[in-house]
DNA sequence: CGGTTTTGACCAGCGC
DNA sequence: GCGCTGGTCAAAACCG
């Protein structure tokens, strides 16, 4: 517990965010899980229908489903993870059937009544004037059944346009995807997820702590545990990293003597060292420099300890580690503020997420309408407790962005720690559901400095490009980059400092995922989700 | 040569 | 007090 904030999500059946038994440090993050099945985004739609899905594929442990969608007034279940038509039947059954009964029955009851009374000439008539009466209201209840089966069929051409909308952005990305990776294969692939969280800082000093899950290319974490330490010092579990590790591995092992019976030199770090800063420098749009590796004890991935390099005092430090679970979870954590400006990269990041925090926050947007977006292609707004988690996807950079900063309930915007006006103020707040109908959210990336901030980020770095998904910490400087809302996507969900708000992470980003990236399910995903979840400060 | 990575060692905090 | 764990330090080596 160091960190606390270990989260399980159940509800989504696509990422389910599960804490390693005694996973160390990085428990208090999320898994995300790839298999994100692309119809689920559907569930996040603030429609004041709930609809909960299961997924076979969901992860087994719990179905908690039922539970969120009692609580709205009507529930849809889907009961059929994939298909999509199967969906809509039950929905169409449930909630017309019973609406016709209720109608009919009490009609019918109704004419009983009448015809007690009946004995003589004028209760004939007068009987007789209620019966007709009653078929009079019979016919209004009919056509108001009517109308009623007509919205509802409505809303569920709505939820299926919606759903086929998801899951063909869905396939479309992970075509891209898939083609990426393939081209980028032996590159390493940038593609994974991050898990971007700051902490509040409860650990130390003044730094915030911000933590960030990266899903991504197994880039530093899983980079780090396996090719570096892993394999060749430390032994320790060859995981199946390969996937990430590939190529830098290779030379690194070739170009890596060992001393001592330790090795030197570089080799490859998660990161992937000089060259490869991929996550940290680029991810960032910081630098970053490793002054330290540790194997985490639940995890057999090893965490690496950035310091950032940008300015000389910066006290800035992050932290990254791979998901024991999912490697293709990056998960990495802030902790400071950064005492300079920041680049321009780490500003577009920032400026995006704030955009998007701005814009959930203002609350116009349904979900419906912001997977419609052409910018972004999904949006999911969880009303968890307070907080709020909007993920957007956009064809390029589907990300998801949690902020844990901002409390939906206190529009205020909590104390801007010292250089920017971060929202960071997130306290934690329960997303007990993932699926609540509504909570402001505001992008976390804005999030800066002290407060931690955590978020998850699944992206796919495309190697060089900045504009990923940077939760950065630091200052957000007047941007620059309006371009990059549209590359890069950025949903962020606020989470608070509670399980619960992985919960909603893990819902909002399943969703989101699911309809941006199309399958996130295992692969590779582009997308990014980032959370911020500041709270303290 | 400067900057960075690697990695064992060291230190601090926490629980028993 | 001991052991465990996490975080940091610093020497050695690498890369451009
Ligand atoms: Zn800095």
């Amino acid at each position: 517990m160091d960190k606390g904030w270990g989260l399980a999500l159940d509800s989504d059946p696509h990422i389910s965010f599960n804490k390693p038994s005694s996973a160390p440090v990085l428990d208090s993050f999320f898994k995300i899980k790839k298999n994100l099945d692309v119809p689920d985004s559907v569930k996040m739609f603030p429609f004041p229908v709930t609809v909960s899905r299961r997924d076979d594929h969901a992860s087994p442990d719990k179905r908690n489903d039922d539970d969120e969608s009692k609580a709205t007034c009507v529930t849809v279940k889907k009961e059929n993870s994939y298909g999509e038509a199967a969906p809509r039947s039950s929905l169409h059954v449930n909630v017309r059937t019973t609406g016709l009964h209720l109608l009919t029955a009490n009609t019918g009851s109704d004419q009983s009544t009448v015809d007690d009374g009946v004995s003589s000439d004028v209760d004939d008539k007068r009987s007789k004037s209620e019966l007709a009466q009653l078929q009079v209201e019979l016919q209004r209840m009919n056509v108001e059944n009517q109308r009623l089966r007509d919205m509802l069929s409505q809303v569920t051409n709505n939820y299926n346009a919606l759903q086929m909308h998801l899951v063909a952005l869905m396939q479309q990305q992970q075509q891209q995807q898939q083609q990426q990776q393939q081209q980028n294969h032996g590159t390493e692939a940038n593609q994974e997820h991050e898990v971007v969280q700051v902490k509040p800082e409860e650990k130390k000093h003044e730094v915030v702590p911000r933590q960030f899950l990266d899903l991504g290319p197994s880039a530093e974490t899983d980079e780090m545990s396996h090719s570096s330490s892993d394999e060749r010092t430390r032994s320790a579990t060859p995981l199946a990293n390969m996937e990430t590790a590939s190529v830098k591995n290779s030379a690194n092992q070739e170009n890596s003597s060992f001393r001592d019976g330790k090795r030197i030199g570089r080799e490859e770090s998660p990161d992937s060292g000089s060259q490869g800063w991929n996550h940290s420098k680029i991810t960032d749009g910081c630098q970053w420099r490793k002054y330290g590796q540790k194997m985490a004890k639940g995890n057999p991935c090893p965490r690496a300890y950035y310091r950032c390099t940008m300015a000389v005092g910066c006290p800035v430090r992050k932290q990254v580690q791979r998901c024991a679970d999912d490697r293709t979870i990056l998960i990495t954590t802030y902790e400071g503020s950064h005492n300079h400006p920041l680049p321009p990269a780490a500003v577009a990041m920032a400026s995006t997420t704030t955009a998007a925090a701005s814009m959930l926050l203002s609350g116009s947007m349904s979900s419906a309408d912001g997977l419609m977006n052409p910018n972004l292609l999904a949006r999911a707004i969880l009303p968890c407790s307070s907080s709020m988690a909007t993920i957007s996807a956009s064809a390029p950079f589907p990300t998801v962005t949690l902020d844990l900063t901002h409390n939906p309930n206190s529009q205020q915007v909590l104390r801007p720690p010292t250089h920017l006006q971060v929202p960071f103020a997130g306290q934690p707040q329960n997303f007990a559901s993932v699926i609540a109908p509504q909570l402001p959210q505001v992008f976390g990336q804005a999030l800066y400095n002290q407060s931690k901030f955590s978020g998850l980020q699944l992206s796919q770095e495309m190697g060089s490009s900045q504009l990923h998904h940077q939760s950065q910490p630091q200052q957000l400087q007047p941007a620059q980059q309006p371009s990059l809302v549209d590359t890069v996507n950025a949903a962020t969900a606020a989470i608070t400092a509670d399980p619960n708000f992985t919960a909603a992470l893990a819902a909002a980003i399943s969703s989101i995922i699911s309809g941006a990236n199309g399958n996130a399910t295992t692969s590779n995903n582009n997308g990014n989700i980032t959370n911020n979840t500041s709270n303290r400060n």
